[in-house]
RNA sequence: GUGGGUGUAGCUCAAGGGUUAGAGCGCCUGGCUGUGGCCCAGGAGGCUGCGGGUUCGAAACCCGUCACUCACCCCA
């Protein structure tokens, strides 16, 4: 048996209602801000993510999936969209429109991860870019719509932290001021935070491990470290927050592992969800369109995880299923009115279906319990001799006979009222 | 890449060295020959992940391997 790769999950019928619920509710909200829609490639040249993520983040140095085109050039599926999004925003100009500067996606990336609870080698985002906007309202508006997402699902038990990492100038800066502390602490952290004084010292103060934590709990904080503009950014984000009486919670310790991220960051964790447990997450990058390439454009925006999602959304949200109808017909005369009479109900726009194995009045009925018909049409050949129909409401068991010629459109009438 | 856990019927799980590997749910048939659910009776369905070893005897113990899963790293 050929099975599917690992890492990679079929979305199967029963599921898919929470999905279609998902990307319905991101949709419309989506466009409710004013975001429109932009559907960017899968696979792009290597060199985009190397330049945009970062040529020593983990996604890079060791996540991708890379192959070679058939001419050598070297090209990777995306394991995320929004290198793919801004690369598209410059190569077709979008600075200039005056409408296209907000824009949402949605699709599969692509990452070479040990899976595991909430992580998968194929998973999906929803995701939003906001192009052009350098005041701390764009950093609000989009925190706002991805707060509204969640709130609107009714995912239970979230957290929005929020941090600032500076300007272009200030992490530098701060990274030099923090290492010189790390370095009088080194002998309490753990193995891994050592590694990361050399690879990534931020990520020190992101430590899971309590000793580390408890080491670092008097460290310099980043937004002690923040220049005048910056401090001043983060601060209008929070007041902002607080005027539309969102709740966050100040992380300092919150690091985005993408090095494009500037000033704002942020991230929504929900509780119940296992070690990773960040349903969605973005910040400010105002350096990235100007580093592959366009002018300089102040940007933020924000990725959900649509499998995180899923897993933390509550069972009640799902949607109920629609009326069917379900066409019992057997027998030589039978069997042709009951195919003509489903053509009827669904040219209507009604669902209605049945089951073309069934030969016996008996297996219908049981067919169509099990698809939950609230209705069941029985055409035997008594009936098509008489040009009638039987009509059996599910759960009344109350039956009706009706003329053959008007019972789809009588049945319309009927679903419409009821 | 590293570590832990788990692999038995379609699904969820029993059987912890000893006859023919069981149960619930689901499925099929009949009770009910043109009427579903509930009930009753019967039935089908298993190379116990795979390969080796120990043993008179292995689903069980040992080794290997593969898969799934959780966690680390990292991230949505």
């Amino acid at each position: 048996m050929i099975r599917g790769i690992k890492g990679v999950k079929d979305i199967l019928p029963d599921e898919v209602g929470r999905w279609q619920l998902i990307e319905a509710t991101a949709r419309r909200l989506a466009e409710v801000y004013g975001f429109r829609e932009i559907r960017v490639p899968v696979f792009e040249v290597t060199d985009l993510f190397a330049r945009s993520i970062g040529a020593s983040t983990d996604i890079v140095e060791k996540e991708m999936y890379t192959f070679q085109d058939r001419d050598g050039t070297s090209l990777t599926l995306r394991p995320e969209a929004t290198a793919g999004s801004v690369r598209a925003y410059i190569e077709h100009n979008l600075s200039a429109s005056p409408t296209a500067q907000k824009l949402y996606y949605f699709g599969p990336m692509f990452r070479h991860e040990r899976p595991q609870a909430g992580r998968l080698r194929q998973f999906h985002q929803f995701g939003v870019e906001a192009f052009g906007c350098a005041e701390p309202a764009a950093d609000v508006e989009v925190i706002s719509l991805l707060w509204r997402f969640f709130s609107t699902l009714g995912l239970p038990d979230l957290t929005l932290e929020i941090n600032s990492l500076g300007e272009a100038g200030d992490r530098p800066a701060y990274k030099a001021v923090l290492l010189e502390f790390l370095k009088t602490r080194e002998a309490q952290l753990c193995q891994n935070c050592r590694r990361r004084m050399a690879t990534n010292p931020l990520r020190v103060l992101d430590c899971k491990v309590p000793e580390c934590r408890a080491a670092t709990e008097g460290a310099p904080k980043l937004t002690d470290h923040l220049s005048p503009h910056a401090r001043a950014h983060f601060d209008a984000v929070l007041v902002g927050l607080q005027t539309l009486e969102i709740p966050f919670l100040l992380n300092p310790r919150l690091v985005r592992g993408l090095d494009y991220y500037t000033l704002t960051t942020f991230e929504v964790t929900c509780s119940h969800l296992g070690a990773q447990n960040a349903v969605g997450a973005g910040g400010r990058y105002d350096g990235l369109v100007e580093t592959l390439g366009g002018s300089k454009t102040p940007a933020v925006g924000f990725a959900v995880g649509l499998e995180r999602t899923v897993l933390a959304l509550p069972g009640a949200a799902l949607p109920t299923p629609s009326k069917l109808i379900y066409v019992a017909s057997f027998g030589p005369q039978g069997a042709p009115a009951g195919r003509r009479m489903l053509y009827e109900l669904r040219a209507l726009g009604i669902q209605a279906d049945t089951d073309h194995r069934a030969s016996t009045l008996k297996a219908h009925m049981k067919q169509a319990d099990r698809l939950g018909a609230s209705l069941t049409v029985i055409v035997g050949d008594d009936e098509a001799a008489k040009n009638c129909v039987i009509v059996r409401d599910m759960t009344s068991k109350e039956q009706v006979e009706l003329p053959l010629s008007t019972t789809a459109i009588n049945l319309q009438k009927r679903l419409n009222t009821a």
